[in-house]
DNA sequence: TTTTAAATTGCAACCGATTGCATAATTTTA
DNA sequence: TAAAATTATGCAATCGGTTGCAATTTAAAA
């Protein structure tokens, strides 16, 4: 069996105590600097890793942050990872990170499974159903900083990082009408949080300001899944008058929509326009190329996890931050672009 | 500030040794039923959470699995992911991942962070460019298992779980062939990895089958990123004569090659017929939808991680298995099928 | 009732790094 | 040269759960 190596092994070894040992491999002020030499050296020659475990137990702290997401099969929540990734990497902290499924269950037994872990931040996006936010509360508890993103409640203790929604969905669904579209669908998702319900704000504000009229049959509201976006699809081709413009709260639902309706032989953009949200790359693979919100993943991540490690680093833990919110901005491509180049 | 319940406090409350706590808290056979009851109704009570770093400090033992993936954005690594993610939970391992951003250094970095917080094991696909497996000696040395998936080094330590890569690369050139193509491109990806490797085999026995002559220009070899794919695909267009088939080694190239294609007039699959690997969403998408190889991410995950997980179980934490090979298929779509549906 | 065996519980020494405080060594100042 | 101020190092307790072994209690056998 293979033998650890401890700070006391380079104790016994150099002819010092542990605890200059501890201090020498951390760079500590008060050690002779020929002395972290030495220990340094040393360390490197006997193979030493430093004990997490006992490390941790001392300091009472885990150097770790917990990362709840709905999903990982999206190339927004990646970015946001990668966001995270570069903040947590350069201040050396760990990242556990718990997807889940859309189940609020799920997210439950991530939060209970985190706090178990002891993590010394959390960063979060809700699930799609989650309806109260009771599994933070030992986190409120403990000051232990939360900070959520996306997907945010926008009531709750915590620090929230998102764009304006609702100028967003007012920009997609103004752009729309300036492309002489009349009878615009939305298709969304469960208006109880937020990012949802702002953008279908935007959506009849834009409405309204171009004086046409909401009409409810024109607004969709489903699961996300991609068979319900195919069946909405299909709804959409059979409606009579045919509407002319689709704002679909994500690039997925866009393209597929994108790709029903041609299949049935109706034109985009011609016939309809559409325009999605997200900006992920499959907006570019689709034939018309998807016109969509540019929604910047890695900065929302970077953001997030530079405020969580402040947040950290500051003595009382505690934040006056509210919440920040960051800038999307409309990308226009051919799947919208009725009047020919803008 | 918050003072965290230990097993002494339970200790002191019950009159128990903390001893007698912490084998009541595992269900530890020599202790009493009736005493059991009552330390976990306690613990229950006084909101006690155990703190692994004590415990995994004492056992030695991290209960911890790391797993390194070269990207996340990807429908394949995402499958792999929650098909370990199944079986670590059940077992109720943690996970810790890692990607490399296809570099090797990151891999090596991440390897090393693995090693620094002492995982049990390690599941791991190697990055694009890896060039040796120096940075795994640490795990082997300790008799660390380590679990390799889809790309691997035939010839190294540890377990490998694969499909049949050359088997597929035969197949999906020998349904081109089928179809009437003669000239069939292959687009991949660096020979040094097995999974490129075994393909382009495959292609080859099945041009050699078909008595089609091997011709080198009709090789692409890339780094897979987008913008390469898009440069090839409008190479592919300009050739002369037109190629009329194509293999690609991934699902994002054979649909980024499909829509440039489109765009400038060429026909899919009359004019050239299009084979992608992976099954991934953006098949479904395209125009026409894409005929693939179906790798089934959620079934490497979840054998990759029982494997190894079984491996933990037994004491020594040797294996007999060297590899590991399963299934995959040929998905047959519009985007092959120049003689009409099969 | 005594002896033996089985069932429970406790003692105390770990695991390895950290840190307040004391001590020793060295340099500076008086 | 003695006293004061720096600089460097060590002592020992601490973090909280685990576990081999001993001790005690209870039940079963003689």
């Amino acid at each position: 069996m293979y033998k650890e190596i401890t700070i006391y092994d380079l104790a016994r070894e150099l002819d010092l105590s542990a605890a200059t040992i501890s201090r020498a491999l951390k760079d500590h002020p008060a050690i002779n600097k020929h002395t972290k030499k030495r220990v340094v050296e040393k360390a490197e020659e006997m193979g030493y890793r430093s004990n997490n475990f006992a490390s941790n137990l001392r300091k009472q702290k885990s150097h770790t942050i917990g990362v709840m997401v709905h999903e990982l099969n999206s190339n927004f929540i990646t970015s946001v990872l990668a966001g995270i990734e570069k903040v947590t990497t350069i201040a050396n902290y760990d990242l556990i990170i718990g997807h889940s499924s859309e189940l609020f269950e799920k997210e439950v037994a991530n939060a209970n499974n985190f706090f178990h872990k002891r993590v010394d931040g959390l960063i979060a996006a809700l699930a799609f159903n989650t309806e109260n936010l009771d599994h933070f509360e030992p986190f409120f508890e403990r000051n232990i900083p939360v900070v959520f993103f996306d997907r945010v409640e926008e009531d709750s203790k915590g620090t929230k990082v998102t764009i304006d929604n609702f100028k967003a969905g007012y920009e997609a669904t103004q752009h729309l009408a300036e492309q002489g579209c009349k009878r615009i669908v939305h298709i969304t998702s469960n208006l109880r949080r937020n990012v949802y319900a702002q953008r279908y704000k935007g959506y009849l504000a834009a409405l309204k300001h171009n004086k046409l009229r909401f009409n409810e049959k024109l607004l969709f509201i489903n699961d996300l899944k991609k068979e319900s976006c195919i069946a909405i699809a299909h709804q959409i081709a059979e409606m009579k008058p045919l509407p002319d413009g689709i704002f679909a709260t994500n690039d997925l639902i866009a393209a597929l929509c994108i790709q029903v309706l041609k299949e049935k032989g109706i034109r985009i953009p011609q016939d309809i326009a559409v325009v999605g949200f997200n900006n992920d790359t499959i907006g570019i693979i689709i034939e018309p190329k998807l016109t969509t919100i540019n929604y910047p993943g890695i900065d929302i991540g970077e953001v997030a996890a530079t405020h969580l490690i402040n947040q950290l680093n500051r003595a009382n833990g505690s934040s006056n931050t509210n919440s920040i919110v960051l800038k999307s901005a409309l990308i226009i491509r051919a799947s919208s672009l009725k009047k020919g180049k803008a």
